[in-house]
RNA sequence: GGGCCCAUAGUUCAGUUUGGAUAGAAUGGCUGCCUGCGGAGCAGUUGGUCGAGGGUUCAAAUCCCUCUGGGCCCGCCA
């Protein structure tokens, strides 16, 4: 193999980068001492420039006083070509002093492609790479009001935060995920008294109703009644009351109640391949005490205040992050605030107060790890009760993942968190756009819309039901796999099968390929359109590719012969027999080498995908590996259109291009897995 | 009034972190390609004063300032 033996798991991009930073270091260091110039290396604006450029001769015109292109020459010929005469193994392959002042570099394919194989094909699975080296990592997401259904809003939080935890999980690092249930607040208090004071029936009148979508169904119609009703008002009241302190029937009746509903949330999650490690639940954070040490610890350092006058007179209050004004913590009353209750939960997380919770298994999820729930009765002979603490150790990262509504509460957090812990700046807060609907979505659920953006609203029962969603999605499915395969056997539950595979794809994708800061417009009619970039464009290419291999009539364990085969003998023979090319001016030659551009273009990318997962985890933007998979398979497709692999007569060619469709496999697997894409061997 | 975010093709968006060569997709419209490894695909065509103005720079969609339009937040609600 040409490649050092030594890199047990080599990035092969980065390898290509890294040699052509070497050098460059090299030739600075040679010809400007002292000086510090920071270059760049990128991927070239065009494919007849090459595939890397670097625009080191437009720093250096001042130290060297000559122009751009003068340099780049004088670069290529003093440097740059008795450099690659001497490096046989370089992954480089042509060098050019373009007139603009660049310098453009041509890749070594086969070397690269060599990478690639030796990465995808010969170890059990593809390897991750190890950037987590088993580090905590806490992320909190979902963290519906357990008194309603999913909708599409909570889907995008779902989706981001399921999509972070592959990807930290794939790269070596111990994520648990939490799901804060506030089974304590007024939305769960609305549907008691629905309930219990304002004569709604208990069960829906339809069995079949998932109980989740009753209860919703309920809260928008109880809160349209209290607006009226003031009595309802202050039972409601009281039920909060009730709740807060403790076992009495009220608070019984209520924790049943939020678990009904949590089931079936849970269950919507679960449809969407979406796992948590724990639910804390808030009445136990409540009974913990962890708020009065929480409450003790702001005191002591000054953080917190009581208000001797003025119009927060009577409350403990604490300066806002930009110290301009001051947030409620404890009312005049003596209650806690909504906000309050985020600090304990946030040291908790950073472990900056001990661990006051026992855990009770909640229950076995679909990808058969355990869900986990805490408890803070100690009498009751808890079942399942885990001995070992849910923290082992502290976390690298804590990770909370709330809309952007939540921002200025969240940085309150942040700095709440600096002046307790000044060292401490592990905690992050992921913000993102809100879910909106578009005019016609809106009226399409009854409601006339004002502007051009509609907000969703539970209360108001203005919201597009998850479940439902995915209904729908599956059902169309279903009708266009039954007309692609008339004359086929495709038995039914297999249709069935695709068909929920597609649809839980397509929604996730939609949720994530978008940029965290932009809203998304959801739109009834584009979401269940199944043309362009969907995620079906993506399983369709997979499924093709998985066609090609199936026909080839190789054998898995065959094919990795062949290729070991190929990586020995003829790497070696193609990378040291071709000539170091130059060009000046001109471009650079393609006809030298035995792929055609569509491979080329197809390893290229193939290559980057370590980089991206590492773009990925810096960024916290599961959005870069979206975009990612929709490249590749573009290029597969383009691959595919233009490239025959199984028509090929020249065996060499052949099992050359039968190795790439493979890694294309393994690699757009992999992506499949971190973003949660169902793959699909056909559809 | 103060703070945060957004503005790029008819539409939905990449590209902005880290300035660089002719600003890219998808979708829509129009036109081709199924005896070919799956046409849920591919190719072609149409379509842009990168919201406006100023500044920095050899070079600005990208950095800085101002303005305009849109969204969100600013409660002893949650």
């Amino acid at each position: 193999m040409v490649i050092d033996d030594n890199l047990e798991n080599p990035n092969p991009y980065r390898i290509v980068l890294d040699e052509l930073g070497h050098l460059f270091k090299n030739i600075i260091k040679s010809l400007c001492r002292g000086n510090e110039i920071i270059f760049k290396i990128d991927e070239t604006s065009n494919e007849r420039y090459g595939d890397l450029t670097c625009n080191i001769a437009f720093l250096l015109t001042k130290i060297l006083k000559k122009s751009p292109p003068q340099i780049a020459t004088k670069l290529v010929n003093d440097h740059i070509i008795p450099y690659m005469k001497s490096k046989k193994d370089s992954f480089i392959i042509s060098a050019e002093a373009h007139q603009s002042g660049y310098i453009n570099f041509r890749i070594d394919y086969n070397k690269l492609f060599g990478l690639i194989i030796n990465k995808t094909l010969f170890s059990e699975e593809y390897k991750y790479q190890d950037i987590g080296n088993n580090e905590f990592i806490i992320i909190e997401h979902t963290s519906v009001n357990p008194n309603k259904a999913i909708h599409i809003g909570h889907l995008r939080n779902i989706i981001l935060g399921d999509s972070l935890y592959r990807i930290f999980k794939n790269t070596n690092h111990d994520v648990k995920v939490l799901n804060y249930i506030d089974d304590s607040g007024v939305q769960v208090a609305d549907i008691v008294v629905a309930f219990l004071y304002a004569g709604f029936p208990e069960t829906p009148s339809d069995p079949e109703t998932k109980y989740d979508h009753y209860c919703g169904d309920v809260y928008v119609k109880v809160t349209n009644m209290m607006e009226q009703d003031k009595l309802l008002l202050e039972k409601r009241k009281i039920v909060i009351r009730e709740i807060e302190n403790g076992d009495s029937k009220i608070a019984v009746y209520s924790s049943d109640l939020v678990k009904k509903i949590l089931k079936e949330q849970l269950k919507t999650c679960a449809e969407m391949r979406s796992r948590y490690d724990l639910l804390n639940i808030e009445s136990d954070m409540i009974k913990s005490k962890l708020w009065e040490k929480s409450f003790q610890i702001l005191k002591d350092k000054n953080i917190i205040y009581f208000a001797k006058e003025g119009k927060n007179v009577n409350c403990w209050v604490i300066k806002t992050a930009d110290e301009e004004d001051e947030k409620v913590i404890v009312r005049s009353d003596g209650t806690v605030t909504y906000f309050a209750k985020d600090i304990p939960y946030a040291l908790w997380k950073l472990q900056i107060i001990d661990d006051p919770f026992d855990y009770e298994e909640y229950e076995k999820q679909w990808d058969g790890s355990k869900i986990w729930m805490t408890t803070i009765d100690k009498n009751k002979q808890l079942k399942n009760h885990n001995e070992k603490k849910f923290f082992e150790k502290k976390p690298a990262k804590v990770i909370t993942i709330i809309d952007s509504r939540q921002a200025r509460l969240q940085n309150l957090i942040i700095s709440i968190i600096k002046k307790i812990k000044p060292d401490e700046n592990n905690y992050y807060y992921l913000g993102y756009e809100a879910v909106t609907l578009s005019p016609l979505t809106s009226k399409i659920l009854g409601f006339e819309p004002e502007k051009n953006i509609v907000h969703m609203s539970g209360r108001k029962g203005l919201f597009v039901n998850a479940d439902i969603l995915i209904d729908q999605l599956k059902t169309k499915l279903v009708q266009e796999i039954e007309k692609r395969n008339q004359n086929q056997t495709m038995q039914l539950d297999e249709i069935n099968k695709i068909a929920q595979g597609i649809a839980i794809s397509t929604i996730r994708y939609s949720l994530i390929k978008q940029d965290l800061d932009k809203i998304i417009v959801f739109d009834i009619n584009e979401a269940t359109n199944l043309d362009g970039d969907t995620s079906l464009y993506l399983q369709y290419a997979y499924a093709r590719a998985h066609r090609i291999l199936e026909k080839s009539d190789v054998i898995d364990d065959e094919l990795i012969r062949l290729a070991k085969l190929y990586s020995e003998k003829r790497i070696p023979i193609y990378s040291s027999d071709i000539e170091v090319i130059f060009q000046n001016d001109r471009g650079f030659p393609l006809d030298t080498l035995n792929f055609r551009i569509e491979e080329i273009n197809l390893i290229k990318d193939l290559a980057k995908f370590d980089q991206i997962i590492e773009q990925t985890l810096e960024t916290l933007n599961p959005k870069v590996l979206a975009r990612y998979a929709n490249t590749i398979a573009t290029k597969f497709n383009l691959f595919y259109e233009n490239v025959p692999v199984l028509k090929e007569t020249d065996q060499n060619l052949r099992n050359e291009r039968l190795f790439l469709v493979k890694s294309f496999i393994i690699i757009l697997n992999n992506v499949f897995d971190l973003i949660g894409i169902v793959p699909l061997s056909k559809i």
